[in-house]
DNA sequence: TCGGAGTAG
DNA sequence: TTTTCTACTCCGA
């Protein structure tokens, strides 16, 4: 058996679980159903039940007919719009991250929160008086020594693994600490840390939550749920197997947990471990349902003959597999996660908005249906990734317009998603025996997003019909090429790949400006004069483009009226050009279209992010566009 | 960069 | 292992 591999209890890492979120949500608004038995539904299951609920038979994951019939009295609530849990796992999330130190507040789901608390406890440890523990202060404030609460730094604040025997006390301080010592008044502390924000968190926002105290997100997590709800628990020391008489709770601890429990140890995983451990394969039907002669728990892993990185390499690794999986499993299995508490993102890397259907076999249905999910994720894209900008110094902007647009606040984006994403989910094609053939059955196209859903002025419903329109229906005709024989239970569209905009723009030099003025007189050839064959950048000639086209359409004469000409300076002319057409192309509904149409549908959609901006840009214009940002010649 | 797999709540 | 509506990370091509 190897070794396990170090451990590093640096940091100390409270989990925050809030107890049946969903359900906790509609209670806050509403506090008389706290006393009823609530289900919070999606479609036909039952997603949560409060506490009462679940004393009356609700279930997780139960069917709605099931739980109206264990409880005929049960209210029943619609949760399928995320909305409101997500603004309340947002305040929620703000509140607990007001009082720590430092950044690393770490959201996980909408329901839980890992703390990393090291800072405080490490400051308040040192600021602890020996003499008189019983009376101490925890300083939630370096500034101000009066922010804080007073606490009894002798025993551990609620219950402990292992259970600690009634009225003794715990700390002991002495100059001859042992490293175990020293964790065990750290973890003392930040118990009382957890105590007063879990009350915090109860008193000023309404929720309980059930926490979890210890050394890293995954043990943080894992004692957590040792009592709940609304408790907390703390994984005592030692954490190290020492000194024989001196073992190692997070391996006690640990060992009894079955292997699919540990976070990171997924259905897949778990599966695959336990049939090695058994010699056999488990019984796959019912995993939850837990068949008992199937339960296979970490220790059992642990201690098999051989285990250690290279057998769970050889178990669990294979094509498709992390790298490292085997000291990563190895490390989980005993109790070793080195995983950071990880920095508040400002921005989400992904928005998807997807909903599942009964039936859904026809296109017409579809192009609905997709219209509809767009528009709600447009409509999120504009919640989540933009902000409100005070108007600002600008100098450019006249004194007199400054004055107006002073006090008005604008909207701009934080990010840009570069990527659109169609998934589905088609319904397995009825298997006439053994119905399931085992994928796992999504399927995805992704395209460049084009640049007019940034539109801020556009409704949002426009926007969505045209996004089906220019784009997820040409992405659902790959996804499914057949006119008809398929049936879907899922759509999902998504925006990935974020690009920050607020960001600071880095110089790129040494472009080569020649190359550029080339490549793009393939997609500018509109602008040229149909006679010059072989144009030379110089030879680009705007006067005649503009005094010899007929202003046919949108495009042509928005951008013959917008495009003041030097006749100086062809590069500054195609700056201005370029520039410009990439403005209308972006705010302009009717340029969009007819750049469509010229381009056609594919090109047309195909985006890219300009590195020096962050602005997305149809590809046909982006040499033009970078043009923009360059001293001319 | 894309599409899939796996994990999480 | 499917059931809901997400969100993240990793891998191979």
């Amino acid at each position: 058996m190897a070794a396990p591999p170090p451990r590093n209890d640096g940091r100390i890492i409270i989990h925050f679980d809030y107890d049946c979120f969903y359900a906790s949500v509609f209670e806050a608004e509403n506090p008389v159903l706290k006393s009823l038995p609530l289900a919070v539904q999606q479609k036909q299951i039952v997603v949560t039940a409060n506490y009462e609920g679940r004393r009356r038979g609700l279930r997780k994951l139960q069917l709605i007919s099931e739980a109206k019939k264990v409880c005929p009295d049960a209210v029943i609530l619609l949760g399928e719009d995320l909305t409101k849990f997500r603004d309340a796992s947002k305040a929620l999330y703000s509140f607990l991250k007001s009082f720590v130190w430092g950044d690393r507040v770490e959201k996980l789901g909408f329901d839980e929160v890992y703390l990393d608390v090291t800072e405080m406890i490490e400051y308040n440890v040192e600021l602890l008086n020996s003499h008189n523990l019983a009376n101490s202060f925890f300083y939630l404030n370096k500034l101000d020594p009066t922010i804080g609460f007073a606490y009894d730094a002798t025993t551990f604040c609620g219950p402990t693994y292992p259970p600690s025997p009634d009225g003794q006390p715990e700390a002991t301080i002495t100059p001859s600490s042992s490293s175990s010592d020293a964790l065990r008044v750290r973890l003392l502390v930040a118990s009382h840390l957890a105590h007063y924000l879990r009350d915090q968190l109860e008193q000023q926002k309404g929720y309980t939550a059930t926490v979890g105290v210890s050394t890293s997100k995954l043990l943080s997590k894992l004692a957590g749920s040792v009592h709940k709800p609304n408790n907390q628990t703390t994984l005592l020391p030692p954490y190290t197997a020492g000194q024989p008489g001196e073992e190692s709770n997070v391996t006690r601890f640990l060992d009894a947990h079955d292997i699919g429990k540990v976070p990171g140890i997924g259905f897949k995983l778990a599966q695959k471990l336990r049939a090695h451990v058994l010699g056999r394969e488990p019984n796959s039907e019912t995993y939850h349902a837990a068949t008992p002669g199937d339960k296979v728990t970490v220790r059992q892993v642990r201690l098999f003959p051989g285990m250690g990185p290279p057998l769970l390499d050889k178990i669990l690794g294979g094509p498709g597999s992390p790298r490292d999986i085997g000291v990563k499993v190895w490390g989980l299995l005993n109790g070793v996660d080195s995983s950071e508490v990880s920095q508040a993102r400002a921005t989400p890397t992904q928005i998807s908005i997807e909903d599942s259907y009964g039936r859904l076999d026809s296109i017409d249905a579809v192009r609905k249906e997709l219209v509809t999910l767009a528009g709600s994720l447009i409509r999120r894209m504009r919640t989540d990734l933009t902000e409100e900008e005070e108007e600002d110094t600008k100098d450019s902007i006249p004194a007199d317009e400054r004055k107006e647009s002073r006090s008005v606040s604008r909207i701009r984006w934080l990010a840009r998603p570069r990527t659109l994403r169609l998934s589905t989910r088609p319904r397995p094609p009825a298997n006439p025996d053994g119905s399931r053939s085992h994928s796992s059955n999504r399927i995805s196209r992704s395209a460049p997003i084009p640049p007019f859903i940034f539109n801020l002025g556009d409704s949002v419903d426009a926007l969505a019909e045209r996004l089906v329109q220019h784009s997820l229906m040409s992405m659902f005709r790959k996804l499914h090429p057949e006119k008809s024989g398929w049936n879907l239970r899922l759509l999902n569209v998504a925006v990935t790949n974020m690009v920050e905009s607020a960001g600071e723009q880095k110089q790129s030099s040494g472009r080569d400006i020649e190359k550029m003025f080339r490549k793009q007189e393939a997609v500018l050839r509109d602008w040229k004069s149909s006679s010059e064959s072989e144009p030379a950048p110089s030879q680009l000639d705007f006067h005649h483009y503009q005094s010899s086209h007929e202003p046919r359409s949108g495009l042509s004469s928005k951008l013959a009226a917008q495009t003041p000409l030097s006749y100086e300076s062809p590069a500054e002319d195609y700056q201005t050009a370029g520039s410009t057409l990439c403005e209308l192309a972006q705010d302009d509904d009717d340029v969009w279209e007819e750049i469509s149409d010229d381009a056609g549908e594919e090109e047309a959609i195909l985006s890219d992010t300009c590195k020096l901006c962050g602005a997305s840009i149809p590809h046909f214009a982006m040499e033009a566009h970078e043009l923009y940002h360059r001293v001319p010649d």
